[in-house]
DNA sequence: ACCAACAAGTTCCAAATGGAACCTTTTGAC
DNA sequence: GTCAAAAGGTTCCATTTGGAACTTGTTGGT
């Protein structure tokens, strides 16, 4: 067996999108399920209650459950039991939309708020150890490229999500 | 409500790496897991049976179960099954290692490098859609930084994964 | 103003999942 | 050579998952 960088092909690389594909997958796999996992076993958290406190702390307070499902590409009923899961818990709020009763904007309340600068420090953490084989100003180049693809990909996302995301804009 | 490049931070572009985490897995769970999905249910494949057959296509032939896992970090158990599945259903076939007889080495039927085929025409399809937005430079330039990502992740994967990837090198 | 279509969120339930224990084979220390 | 430890793979089973159906609220066409 030859060595796992030969097998992965890293030695490789073209423009060829299938390889795009592949390590995009395995930084998934190898770095965020991971560190997920981490987390819902020091700070006794599911992934999606994570996902929710990450996105009301780095993205944006009062985002919905709906939001957090559209942005995240997670189903929403699972969306839906982690709210419900860290409200029984104190850990975020919710209100009542001020024209859409259906709507129930989040919020995190101070214990919520503390947990997400530990679970943000965690990731930070692990994100600072990962990149550490790039130059600061491949990082910033990796950044540009990426945000690039996730800017594209409103216009080819599921239609549920792209319904969503043709709202936003 | 501000439009959704605002929400995800796109305009905002530094080297910080939390971004990155936020970027991989975003694309992580609106392009991968669709493709998956869409896989699952045209071609009657689940998500893991269908990492086989590109492991084994794309990669290297020969492939045991134990090494998809780590190479996809995938539980192992969940690979077995797929494993087994894809054998019942006569698309791979498995072999002795010639001096240890705990490893299977696995390769395609006609069948299996059929459906392989189809597998990949259609991941490429959509990643193409993907990466319609990057000129070919660009495309070129993301590959060689993740594919610099994932040769330094052999230092920080976790430590089962880890131990597997000294094993190879 | 009505009502069909749609959207937010929840619940239900069958299926998938993955951690842990297990079996078999191999390895390495003595 | 022996035996404890470890690796490849499978099985068990409690938990998680997510599609679909449902409830409640909103919208838009007539």
């Amino acid at each position: 067996m030859q060595d796992i960088e030969t097998i992965l092909r890293l030695d490789d690389v073209t423009g060829a999108p299938d390889q795009l594909i592949y390590w995009i997958s395995y930084l998934a796999n190898h770095f965020t399920i991971p560190a997920y996992k981490d987390i819902s076993v020091e700070l006794d958290l599911s992934r999606h209650e994570a996902l929710i406190l990450l996105s009301l702390g780095s993205l944006r307070d009062g985002l919905t459950a709906g939001d957090i499902a559209t942005l995240s590409g997670r189903p929403k009923n699972s969306i839906s039991r982690a709210v419900a899961s860290l409200e029984a818990r104190k850990l975020i709020k919710r209100s009542t939309h001020a024209t859409d009763r259906r709507q129930q904007p989040l919020s995190m309340t101070a214990a919520g708020t503390k947990l997400f600068a530990k679970i943000n420090a965690q990731l930070q953490a692990r994100a600072k150890t990962a990149t550490a084989i790039l130059s600061p100003k491949e990082r910033k180049q990796l950044n540009t490229l990426l945000a690039k693809l996730v800017t594209g990909s409103f216009d080819w996302v599921d239609d549920q999500a792209n319904q969503r995301s043709r709202e936003y804009g």
